[in-house]
RNA sequence: GCUCCUAUCGUCUAGCUCGGCCAAGGACAUGGGGCUUUCAACCCUAAAACCCGGGUUCAAAUCCCGGUGGGAGCACCA
């Protein structure tokens, strides 16, 4: 009986949504609400035919009175099931109190939004689990690295609000990864390579194995003191781990453990020459600092083998390993190759050029952290592949300015106009039209005002328009550069525009940034345009980086307040 | 060439582990409307997706098999 009440209860449901009750939409309800009734399938599915019939069969009025009956119940079902649509962030097993998550990044560049995934994940997992979130600076090649990277990403994570319970480098940690690559020598594992880079490159790809992996561990063991002692140059030998020369996972194929780099480390001098691979550091970093869940990009997903391999053979503990997928932003880049040729060829000012996705850039130009962190939490933690579109970002970013910003009149490319028939007036306009109204910016308007060239071209002689937040004029004669009009009593169809009056205003300019690449992409030559204008001297109040509205134009932010130069954020 | 990963509205995703609460939910973008002396914000609303083909099952987005598309790896970079 309780069961043919559950029926009536979602058929009534289906056919007051879709006209007419269906009996297998019917009988996934029950089934779901009520589980036992499964037991004897063919007795409910006639139960459930003979209800959808009779519920069929109600004239529409009687069907609503029905539904109405139950309508409590279905908006508590809809509300519970529209409450959790936000990706999730669940590591299978994980312990309360004892996930020890790290951000791991290689100081050799300026921090950008995909460095952000990955940080904002890192971290999402560890507060979680209430756990521990570390910052590795993974610093193995003297090459690329430099202090003044490590500063950036400090201050970058620091405005981003990302705090670390623990920080640390790879190079403090060189001694210790010698002797763990001393220990796999002696044990077999590893060996000492001499050969060419090309030959090395062919092997691995054809899958043989060259005379130097059947070396005696004494004689690499010696081979690598030499290393160390600097009797060989770049280049001229290697340590691998000995795994499988011809497994199909390409990188369990004997890679490179540690090589000779000549070059002055930025944090340990010239202290070492030898210095370990991403492949042989990155697993016994995490272990032996102790990280229990180690996630990094989709690219590294093949070497997961490698991590566990490189691990079991030292007899170190494991951390478990997550792979997500790379941040893409359309119409963008975050490679430091190609930042940095964009640089030098004066395509862009710089990494914190306005059109940039580096964090540098982002805080210029008036984007919130708490924006960015919106966006990876929507974005989450999955491994498809995607391609997120800026506006994501400024629309996070919205909401979060609009209450602050202060609403001020832009006008670009400014036409004069002059009106008859009007004296001065006392003008207070609110700063924050929908918060309290206590803040305003004074004006003494008279007779000449400056109007957007863009709204000059729309209007026409005997048509009306609102001066916003003033009164209606009428236009008499309008010329490229000069508007005649007289003061007109309001119309209600008016079309509004906004203004400032002579002469309330300073001269000012807008960067407008767009995508930094075409479709195909190439530099976009486009990406960049410059409106110049004037702004209500109220202007002068604000300081750097303060956020306004420009009414009808967007949100932008004081890059200079010397030169009045505002960078456009969004509509 | 070999290997790995991946596939839900235009975009980002929830759902997939454990088949039925999914004639598929949310957000962004888009269209319409409301409010408004901003083209913003806010509110309402519309359109919009399970890659394809087989199979298992009373029932498949979910499980199995086979295709196809996309991404990545095969560095003495990380």
């Amino acid at each position: 009986m309780e069961i043919e009440k559950l029926a009536r209860k979602y058929a009534v449901k289906n056919a007051y949504e879709y006209g007419k009750a269906n009996v297998g939409s019917v009988l996934s309800k029950v089934i779901s609400k009520a589980p036992e009734a499964k037991a004897d399938m063919r007795a409910l599915s006639a139960l459930i035919g003979k209800v959808v019939d009779e519920v069929n069969s109600l004239d529409r009025s009687s069907l609503e009175e029905e539904y109405n009956g139950y309508a409590d119940e279905f908006g508590a079902e809809e509300s519970a099931k529209r409450a959790a649509s936000k990706p999730k962030f669940e590591l299978p097993g994980a312990v309360m109190g004892k996930v020890v998550t790290r951000f791991s990044p290689e100081p050799s560049g300026f921090m950008h939004i995909g460095h952000t995934k990955a940080a904002l994940i890192a971290e999402t997992f560890a507060r979680q689990y209430n756990g521990m979130f570390c910052l590795h600076f993974d610093d193995t090649n003297p090459e690329n690295e430099r202090q003044e990277f490590v500063d950036q990403f400090h201050k970058d994570l620091e405005w981003l609000g990302m705090g670390f319970d623990k920080e640390y480098y790879s190079s403090d940690h060189i001694e210790h990864i010698y002797s763990l690559a001393k220990r796999l020598i002696d044990k077999g594992s590893a060996y000492v390579c001499t050969c060419d880079r090309e030959t090395i490159k062919k092997n691995r790809f054809d899958g043989r194995e060259c005379e130097h992996r059947a070396r005696q561990p004494a004689e690499s063991l010696e081979m690598f003191e030499g290393m160390l002692n600097g009797d060989y140059e770049e280049e001229q030998a290697i340590v691998r781990f000995k795994y499988d020369m011809s497994h199909q996972n390409t990188t369990l194929r004997d890679p490179t453990m540690l090589r000779i780099k000549r070059a002055t480390h930025y944090r340990q001098g010239d202290k070492y020459i030898v210095w370990p691979s991403y492949y042989f550091n990155t697993p016994i970093i995490d272990s032996v600092m102790g990280i229990t869940d180690a996630m990094r990009s989709k690219e590294y997903e093949q070497s997961e083998a490698l991590y566990r391999e490189i691990l079991s053979a030292l007899g170190l503990r494991v951390p478990n390993i997550y792979a997500f997928s790379r941040l893409n932003i359309k119409g963008n880049i975050t490679s430091k190759r190609k930042l940095r040729a964009l640089i030098k060829a004066g395509d862009i000012s710089g990494y914190d050029d306005p059109r940039l996705m580096t964090i540098a850039a982002l805080r210029r130009r008036g984007v919130q952290p708490k924006a960015i962190r919106e966006l990876m939490l929507n974005i989450g933690f999955s491994k498809a592949e995607s391609v997120i579109d800026q506006a994501a970002l400024f629309a996070e970013n919205r909401k979060i300015i609009d209450p602050i910003a202060k609403h001020l009149f832009f006008v670009s490319n400014p036409i004069k106009v002059v009106v008859e028939g009007t004296t001065q007036k006392d003008v207070r306009l609110k700063l924050h039209p929908h918060g309290r109204a206590n803040e305003f910016r004074e004006y003494r308007t008279n007779n000449t005002f400056y109007i957007s060239g863009s709204d000059a071209e729309t209007i026409n002689p005997g048509e009306s328009v609102r001066l916003k937040d003033l009164f209606d004029v009428q236009i008499e004669t309008s010329t490229a550069n000069h508007i005649r009009a007289r003061a007109a009593s309001d119309e209600v169809n008016a079309s509004i525009i906004h203004w400032v009056a002579d002469p309330y205003f300073v001269e000012c300019s807008v960067s407008l940034p767009g995508d930094l690449l075409t479709d195909e992409e190439e530099y976009n030559p486009d990406s960049m345009k410059v409106e110049k204008g004037f702004v209500e001297s109220y202007a002068r109040n604000l300081k750097k980086g303060d956020i306004v509205q420009f009414e009808r134009f967007g949100y932008a932010v004081l890059d200079d307040k010397e030169r009045m130069d505002f960078i456009f954020i969004s509509k």
